[in-house]
DNA sequence: CTGAAAGCGCTAACAC
DNA sequence: GTGTTAGCGCTTTCAG
């Protein structure tokens, strides 16, 4: 007997009393099954590991908490699962999902039936809500600039792992994980082994259009590897100038690589990272980013699933699809 | 309907269909009273903005998958709230926690009854199960190494801030958040405005026992305070040629000081960090550190939980207590 | 002020 | 094969 009115205070006290030395817990289901549950929200994150997911995650918990919900968390990085996974294992406890799954939204949505499911950074209308980043505005802005500070041999760094492949296409190029390589040195319109993500479509358009030569390489979502990748660039094309980095954890792993070539940067080879997560202030040269304000980001998703949730926002509607754009933010490094 | 056998297709795939249009879900509250919980656990964590806890968490959730169970997260980081405030918030919901609460492990515990609670970083015997971290021998690690290298005038930069302090003392010396200064600058047994947490003390232990000055600053648990902290230190004591930082965040900021001071790391001034995350690699110069490793924290954790749960380790018990050590991981920054 | 009883939505066991 | 029923542990309502 938890706080009822109308109960003698020596009763109450002895309940208590014996319940503690039992140790006595309420169900949780039996509570649930009773009040009508608190709602609780699936956060699917393809890797814990990069700074980029606890900065969003931290914001979606902090706004989720306030409304006084519960975030369980699934981290789908390990063990070769998958975003639709991740789902699977977060439907059968939750009321609504939040989450990067790179590419199963519509499968995702009909595991989760009428409960909300947003997805983020992929293509709008498999799921009843999503949240997309202009990289066309994106690509802009960071090409731009490159060009204009007279950057002439810009070369773009595209991720290559599954977590966040918009057509859920991995091209068959010479490029492999282990092994990264200049796959593609154009301008071109379609270079067969072209880029494998929406920002990396982004940015190689823009490269398209300036006329002048580029490359496009890939490496796994790692600093590690997108060091790798970038030595090997340098290697192969030692006049780039400037380089566009899939996020802002690989271009910490370029900004190694461009070091390690003996190149300064900005002055020989300016590098632009992805993101805009507090990493990047702590690099040295400090980073160059497109960012996005992580907190607005979450909010934007907390929001949507609560118009979601009480039906002020139709699934699938346009209200329900969301794009935010980056802004470019110039530290050091380019 | 879902794959009970002895059902006709027709049958099924009509209830099915059926249950799709009227976006029918079963409650996760019905199912679980009737068919016994899947284990659920909270985790309760000060800051998932500090790439410490997302590295601990990023463990504890892939090896909580691992085992079927899910993972309930609450950042008490926002809004004041306490350690004790996220168990208040995850007890209803969750079977178990895991977390850094910040010194209320009693009070916690018995929100909790029965269930398990296993606190880190904190005094053991207030919950079921503790993980605690051999700060003596690390202290012992790090200072011997900075005197064998000849340093005689080295800091330790406290963290001041009420998530991680053991005794759940704030001291109310001189030094406050938003003005760092030097607050001890001894040899002395017990300042008055001493260290505040248990680092602090092990490491001030150990500096005592060199018989050369050293000094304590304090500031809050972020890069920028640290960094503004280190500036003060350096402009007061500007002799210093070693600083032992709390954690490898505030190490970044104390590494960006010095350099700001126009002192080379480490030959003026070597700098070691605390706790081995990724960072401090992509620093430069690289961080030398104080490394736990933070997939064995989470390991340790997750199965002393599933001990603590199955009744092979009794709560409280001496089995329940683990204690970790350190390594001294020395790259570039001393 | 306290005990008894109904029913939340589901599954499992049982008769039809 | 298919419909019916008991009961999971709790809260709320209604008699005592």
């Amino acid at each position: 007997m938890n706080g009822m009115p109308g109960i003698k205070e020596s009763t109450r006290e002895r309940v208590q009393e014996l319940a503690r030395e039992l140790g006595y817990t309420p169900s949780r289901f039996a509570r649930g099954l009773v009040q009508g549950s608190r709602t609780s929200v699936g956060l699917a994150i393809p890797d814990l590991t990069n700074p980029y997911f606890p900065a969003f995650a931290s914001s979606v918990v902090e706004l989720a908490t306030q409304r006084g919900w519960h975030i369980v968390v699934d981290d789908y990085g390990h063990g070769g699962r998958t975003g639709l996974d991740a789902v699977d294992h977060l439907a059968p406890q939750v009321d609504a999902v939040i989450g990067y799954l790179g590419g199963y939204a519509e499968q995702a949505q009909a595991v989760m039936g009428r409960r909300p499911l947003i997805v983020l950074d992929e293509t709008p209308g498999g799921a009843a809500g999503s949240i997309n980043f202009d990289y066309a505005e994106a690509a802009k802005l960071a090409v731009d600039h490159l060009w204009n500070t007279n950057r002439r041999n810009i070369a773009y760094l595209d991720a290559c792992s599954s977590s966040l492949i918009g057509s859920g296409q991995v091209p068959t190029g010479p490029s492999k994980f282990g092994a990264p390589e200049v796959v593609a040195q154009v301008p071109s319109t379609e270079a067969e082994a072209g880029p494998c993500t929406v920002r990396g479509r982004a940015v190689t358009g823009r490269l398209y259009g300036t006329g002048a030569p580029w490359a496009l390489v890939t490496a796994a979502e790692t600093a590690e590897a997108a060091r790798a990748a970038a030595a090997a660039l340098l290697r192969e094309r030692p006049e780039t100038d400037g380089i566009l980095v899939f996020n802002d954890l690989m271009a910490a792993g370029v900004l190694k690589a461009v070091h390690e070539a003996g190149l300064r940067v900005p002055e020989d080879c300016a590098v632009i990272g992805m993101d805009g997560i507090p990493l990047g202030e702590f690099l040295t040269p400090e980073l160059s980013t497109l960012a996005l304000d992580l907190r607005e980001v979450g909010r934007a998703a907390v929001e949507l699933l609560e118009g979601l949730l009480a039906g002020a926002v139709a699934p699938g509607s346009d209200a329900a699809r969301l794009t935010l754009v980056h802004q470019l933010i110039l530290r050091e490094s380019a």
